[in-house]
DNA sequence: ATAAAAGTTTAGTCAAGGCTAAACATTGAC
DNA sequence: GTCAATGTTTAGCCTTGACTAAACTTTTAT
């Protein structure tokens, strides 16, 4: 049966699965979902006799087709209810994950599907992380690039960040930056990858950590027809 | 600590509590919450241990004035969740209580307090129950009478429900019957208390079993000066 | 190539919350 | 007032999902 657990130690396996690995490690997971090596090896001995994954004792695990469609599922519910929670109950975006985590535990998919409609079949989250539909598939991926990649003095505008914790997203807020922040990248220092950047309407250029720069993704602020990659000799 | 389990339990409890009893017996605490009597004894004393509620071996159980504010917390947000998915979900009334039992149990305040402020701190669910405001304590209850005791000859609006199960809401589908379906009653039936009933524009005369009377809150249509109620020998 | 380190699983417990069967209280009928 | 019927609790057991400690693999470093 699909309890809390079950679904959390699923949505923590394709969080890991996506971000490279192809076969996720027990202690990994562990970590994810604030358990024991132990505990966790136990829980997906079961998740793989419930065929929601592909267990190889001692080298990691795979979901199934149909274990990632229901952790494709629970990131949909979980994402919804986070553009619910910004945008109609008013809160910021660093305050609704603890939120969500717990509302994308109720079942309905009549409910979800509703929910969707009503909030207009977003395809971002707030911070603007990819909302998969109703078939458990990203929809479409807008274009988007890390702004430490991103193209020097050209109008950027923030479309999102990059596995936004809480605390990530405050030090954003301390920066003065939010999803629809436009910025200007003026040079990319070779020494640690730091950024000069500029504010519209502000003649200060500003250093921004690459802390921050590699986990800001960002889009063209206005479509324009030149559009000039850095190569590898520009870095300096 | 506040499981989803104690939580059911205390629901329950304030439920069979406000319907009458004084004191609670376990059999129709474990009838509500669909468990048997051994399994919550147990449950009971250790409720009583935690200050939730005073429990008397083999005479019931009463809710203390912290269970009772808990309880009260979660009929709270139950009645608030509902009225979002009525209201903003577009579901029908018959199909939000199952729903609803889950997402009573999220527990953020800030939440529930938002979502109060979002739905226009509505005093009525969709079944017309009261709504327990932030305090813990119902809001100003509307007038209201049973449909069964309500004065003949006078248009009246139906208001809510007493105890509606998903069944009856469908029966009253069924009969045309909704919130804010106005009707006047004609006469009440000595045999059996059925009512005759008449809608607006509508010639024909209809027949109501007491068990729909019975459950029916009404109130004026639109305010009269003159209140006719039934006395004793007006019932034939 | 092998030993130490790192990672994983197994073994043995525990708490929560359920169950059935049996023992115990209370109530009501005679 | 006693005894049967009803209601309640206790006793003993089960499942889920956690934990620690110990055993076992795999990887890494020398």
């Amino acid at each position: 049966m699909l309890t809390v657990s079950v679904e959390n130690y699923l949505k923590a396996i394709l969080h890991l699965q996506v971000e490279g690995e192809e076969r996720v490690s027990t202690t990994a997971i562990a970590q994810k979902v604030a358990s024991t090596p132990a505990s966790t090896s136990a829980m997906l001995t079961k998740l793989g006799e419930r065929g929601w994954l592909e267990h190889q004792p001692y080298h990691g695990v795979r979901l199934t087709k149909k274990g990632h469609r229901v952790a494709m599922d629970i990131l949909r519910r979980h994402r919804l209810w986070e553009c619910f929670l910004v945008d109609h109950l008013g809160f910021e975006w660093d305050q609704v994950h603890e939120i969500a985590e717990e509302l994308e535990h109720v079942g309905s998919v009549e409910l979800i599907n509703r929910l969707d409609a009503f909030l207009g079949f977003p395809k971002l989250d707030p911070h603007g992380d990819v909302i998969p539909g109703p078939n458990g598939r990203f929809r479409s991926v807008a274009a988007r690039t890390l702004l430490t990649e991103a193209p020097r003095n050209l109008e950027l505008v923030v479309v999102g960040v990059v596995d936004g914790g809480d605390a990530f997203l405050r030090h954003l807020g301390v920066l003065g930056i939010q999803l629809g922040t436009r910025m200007t990248v003026l040079e990319r220092l070779s020494f640690d990858g730091s950024l000069h950047v500029q504010y519209p309407d502000d003649e200060e250029v500003q250093l921004l950590a690459p802390s921050v720069g590699q986990r800001l993704w960002v889009d063209q602020s206005s479509p324009s027809p030149e559009i000039v990659f850095p190569e590898e000799e520009d870095l300096q």
